[in-house]
DNA sequence: ATGGCTTGAGTGTCAAGA
């Protein structure tokens, strides 16, 4: 099974590359954050024509979530249970009995702000949710936009990056939070190119100078990593005209 | 230098992203 994960940053405008990435990569389950849409005007019937099954939890102009898939979703939830959160970040289905959960983790803005707080809370009660999914659904993926740097490994300039939003202790803190429930980070599975990253700031040409950061991730579950056998970046959509600023990861397991 | 792009909203120019 091949999954994947991809802040698309506006729905409406990347469609023509989402579309066309599914035809080149055919992954099972593609998790979409900042689809920036209602769930009126989501894109059902050209994803169908595709060969994709949608999900979506969307909102006008912000946020947006959805997962596409080419076998049936099933347990569909939207939001996580108990945190009262207008901003549509989090949406979850079974999938060929895999657990999937599509998360647009908070940004956070800086470490002085309100944001900041919020992702902090908003952490906290993913963490809670995800130990009980965890327990109903032992083969689970969470796939997403983070907006947390792991490691120094994952940001081009950690001395200009420490304890900045993004890549602060109690951020990696809630990240490994998440490591300890269980679930691996699949990209640090394997031996991977240094300077790796998913996302590059659209200004200062940061693509092609690769200063990025590492912020999507897919965590497996110990069954699911015990069978990893690939996890990669797909730089190529970065390089297309009026790409995203993020590139999609992909995990593979047998 | 708190900028630099990009998007959505909406027709001014700002909020938000990371």
């Amino acid at each position: 099974m091949r999954i994947a994960t991809w802040n698309v940053n506006s729905l409406k405008v990347r469609l023509p590359h989402v579309l066309e990435w599914l035809a080149i990569e055919r992954p099972d389950v593609l998790c979409l954050q900042e689809t920036k849409q209602e769930d009126k005007v989501f894109p059902y019937a050209e994803l169908e024509a595709a060969g994709y099954h949608a999900i979506h939890n969307g909102q006008k102009t912000y946020n947006g979530v959805a997962i596409l898939s080419l076998g049936e979703m099933s347990d569909v939830v939207r939001d996580i249970p108990d945190l009262d959160d207008p901003q549509k970040r989090v949406i979850a289905a079974t999938v060929d009995g895999v657990r999937i959960i599509c998360a647009y983790i908070p940004n956070g803005q800086s470490i002085d702000s309100d944001k900041y707080q919020y992702k902090l809370r908003w952490l906290s009660f993913l963490q809670r949710w995800l130990k009980e999914e965890l327990a109903r659904y032992p083969k689970l993926a969470l796939l997403g936009d983070y907006n947390i740097a792991p490691d120094d490994r994952d940001v081009h300039d950690p001395v200009a990056w420490k304890d900045q939003v993004l890549c602060s202790e109690p951020e990696r803190e809630a990240f490994l939070n998440m490591v300890g429930l269980g679930l691996a980070d699949s990209f640090r599975l394997f031996d991977q190119a240094e300077r790796s990253f998913s996302w590059w700031d659209y200004r200062m040409m940061g693509f092609r100078r690769n200063l990025g950061l590492r912020i999507d991730h897919i965590l497996l579950s110990a069954p699911l990593a015990e069978r990893c056998t690939i996890c990669r970046i797909d730089k190529t959509p970065r390089k297309l005209e009026r790409p995203s600023d993020h590139a999609p990861v992909i995990a593979e397991f047998s």
